[in-house]
Order: structure tokens, then sequence, then C-alpha cells
DNA sequence: CAGCTGACAATTTGATCATATTGTTGGGTC
DNA sequence: GACCCAACAATATGATCAAATTGTCAGCTG
């Protein structure tokens, strides 16, 4: 009752215009909706998204921030194109980031957060049986991030899921191309590292895992 | 003649108002004009740099995204704090990043860009000699900025910064409450050992910078 | 037919304004 | 004297608009 607002009695944070546009740009970038070389122009969203322009200037502002985007010089707004040198940053930045992560995350997941983990993983088998490739992006990233998350290291996790952000249009380009989704599973090797509480297996594995990704998309990239 | 505007004939690319905004504001985080735990508004920096609350309020959601700046829940927005935990994550990625980056830049660097680094360097001990802080500071960031140049590595050399941006404020409270100036060298060693050609030399001897400057925070921070 | 020039269209940019939400302060009551 | 409530002030948000800039295309000239 002294609630002074009748417009909905309990809506403790509505999530601001521009941070919705934003999570669904950036959904679209990383799950491949977006291809590489794109052009994004600010009213052309504002009238896709059905969005005013403020919050979808901003957004794309924050995007460039965080390398999603690229800003061409004369004022062109595109998907940033991945060169073969960037994978190499890609591939040393990650193989560094995640094993670092993936140690800790080992040492301080719970039972609860193994089986969430492992939830996520059947997701991700169930999207690779139905060849679903837009559920398999979203799941495999949902798999890493919840690593990130676990090993409760905020900076780390954050640059991580930057580099993510920049080559999640390379992915989805990869696995139109090949395949790609019947490999070796090395998450299963993961989950079972973090159930006997190996750091250094759990580490080794989602290495392999990394590198195998990279891999992937060096060989995408050499046609 | 055939030039349209009148305002002035050669002006290839007229940095728009939210950059030189960005920049004045990325600065004073950087070297310390705000400390940790100062609150920023739009319109008290609008007013306090005589700029238009438009560039300021994109300024300030580019810094947030970088994570230069603290979005405080309830509408406030203040220079971050840094815990004794972001410490461990600041020189874990700075120890590995740095080396990394450093190897590369002296496999890359010329005569002359070695030269130029060298004059940096010398600019930094003058301002260490006047004992004027924010020079220190500003040609410290520049020094090692100039090696994530020479290394060629953008995507690395981006998280690098990005870290910088995170810690600069703490820097400025680490320099002010101890000398802090007067420790050993470690960038005539890394001059030397890039002139040698000696890539792990030259790793060990930012790694020991990069080390003994968290150590001074770490310090700072326990008081 | 090719190259250049001029005008038009599209887009970004930055300011201004209406609105809503939040923190705060002053007054009243128990 | 302490606590609660109401009004106010400050701030962020998002829409709208004017101005400037740039890319593009048609038409003209050599």
């Amino acid at each position: 009752m002294s609630q002074t607002s009748a417009k909905s009695a309990r809506t403790p944070a509505p999530p601001p215009a521009h941070e919705l546009i934003y999570r669904r740009l950036r959904d679209m970038v990383l799950f491949g909706d977006l291809a590489p070389g794109d052009a994004v122009t600010i009213q052309g969203l504002s009238q896709n998204l059905d969005a005013g322009v403020t919050p979808v200037r901003e957004a794309i502002r924050r995007l460039i921030a965080e390398g999603a985007l690229e800003f061409q010089g004369n004022r062109r707004v595109c998907v940033p194109e991945t060169t073969p040198e960037h994978i190499d940053e890609f591939v040393a930045a990650r193989q560094w980031l995640d094993t670092q992560m993936m140690r800790r995350a080992t040492r301080k997941a719970s039972e609860s957060d193994r089986q969430a983990l492992a939830k996520i993983d059947k997701a991700l088998d169930t999207a690779i049986q139905q060849n679903d490739i837009r559920a398999y992006l979203e799941h495999n990233f949902q798999f890493h991030q919840m690593i990130y998350d676990l090993s409760d290291t905020p900076i780390l996790a954050g640059m991580a899921e930057g580099l993510w952000l920049r080559f999640g249009p390379m992915l989805r380009v990869v696995c139109s191309r090949i395949g790609a989704l019947d490999l070796p599973d090395r998450h299963k090797e993961i989950l079972q590292a973090m159930d006997a509480g190996d750091e250094e297996a759990a580490a080794a594995a989602i290495w392999e895992d990394v590198t195998q990704g990279m891999d992937q998309a060096r060989a995408a990239l050499s046609d």
C-alpha cells in the first residue's frame, strides 16, 4: 500500500532499455546472427529491433568498446573480420585464461555446482544430436562461462568473455562450414576431472578443448 | 576551392566530442585524478568539463564497459575500490600478458623503436627526480604501452590496457603514500635485454617490474 | 565511352526536453 | 527524543530534433 507507483508492486530493478538492447546485440554477435563483415547502422538496428535510437546507440558504443564491433573509420560500424594472427592471440590468451580459471573452479566447485555443469553439458549433447547450431553455441558458451563464474575471478572472467565476444561470429562460420560437432568430447573429461578434484587433469582437458576449437577456426579460415 | 566547408581546409578526421571526453576521463582514471570510491555523476562531469551531457554519458558508459568505472546498482556510478583478491588477479594476468608481449616486442623492435623507448624512460627518470607523480604515472604507462604496441598483438594489448584502467586509481594511491619511486629500475634491464635481443632476459625483467609494482599495491592496500 | 562534378539521401552527432525514479530533508506523531 | 511519512530536489533515461558530414548516383563534359 505504501508503494507509490501503481504500475507494478514488486519491480526491484527494472532493467534499462539500453541494457536489454545491449544483451540482444551481444547475443547476436556471440551466436553468429551477425556475420563477420556485416555492417551495422544505428537506425537500421533501431528499426529492426523496434527500439529507440538512444539505447541502440549506447549499446553499439559499448560493444565497440568491448571489441565486439569495429568502428570502420568513416562513420561505418561492422562486425570485425578475424585474421589468422588474431586466432593466434585468441589461442594463447584462452589457453592461459581457461586453464587458470579451470584450476580454481575445480578447487571451489561444490557438488551441486558440478551437477549444474553436467546439466548444461547434457543440453549441449542434445543440441548436437539435433544439429541445432544455435543451441550448441549457446550451451557451449554457458558451459565455459559457468566455469569462469565458479573460479570466482571476475577480472579474468571479464577478459575471457571479451574474447568470446570477439570470436563469436567466427565460431558460427566454423560450425556452419564444418560438421565440427563430432569430436572427442573434452567436456566429459572436464567433468570427470572436476569430480575427482584433479586440477591438473581438468586444466589439461580444457586446454585440449580450447586448442581443438581454435584449430577448427584456423582451418576454416584458411579455407 | 572545391572544398565545400569554409571551416578548415584539411581536417581529415575531426575527433568526435565523446571521444575527447572519453580520453579525458580515461586519463583522469588512469592517472589518479579520480580516487577509488569517488562518485561520478553525468551532470557533475558535464559542468566540470564544460561539455554537453550526451558525450559525457557515452564516455561514462564506455568506461563502465571497460571496468574503469562501476555501476553501483541504484543509479550511482563510482570509481571501483580495489580489493586484495583483485590484486591477485591483476598480478597473475599482467605477469602473463606483459612477459608474453615483451618477448614479441624484443623480437620485433627496430633500432629506432628502442631509441624511442629509451627516450620515454629518460622522461620517466626526470619525472622521478622532480618528484612529479603525475608525470611519472604518465610516462610509466607510455613505457609499457609502447611495448604492447611493439609486440603487434592488438588483442593482448587491449586486454592489458583494460587492466591498467582498472588499477590506475590504485597506483596513484600507492605513489602518494609510499615514496615508491626509488626502487631498482627494471626498465634499464628491459632496455638492455632488448638491445641484446635476449627475449628471456627481457621477459624476466618485466616480470620483476610487474611483480614489484603489484607488491607495492598490495602493501599499500593492507595499510 | 570514361572521368569528374554537383546535388541528394542517409547517417551520425550532440543538444534539449519530458518523465520517472531515487535519495533526502523537514515536519509531525507516538 | 526517536521514528515514520510526505514533499522536494537531484539525477538518469529515452525520445526528438537540428546540424554537419559523407557516400552515392545522375548528368555533363572531354
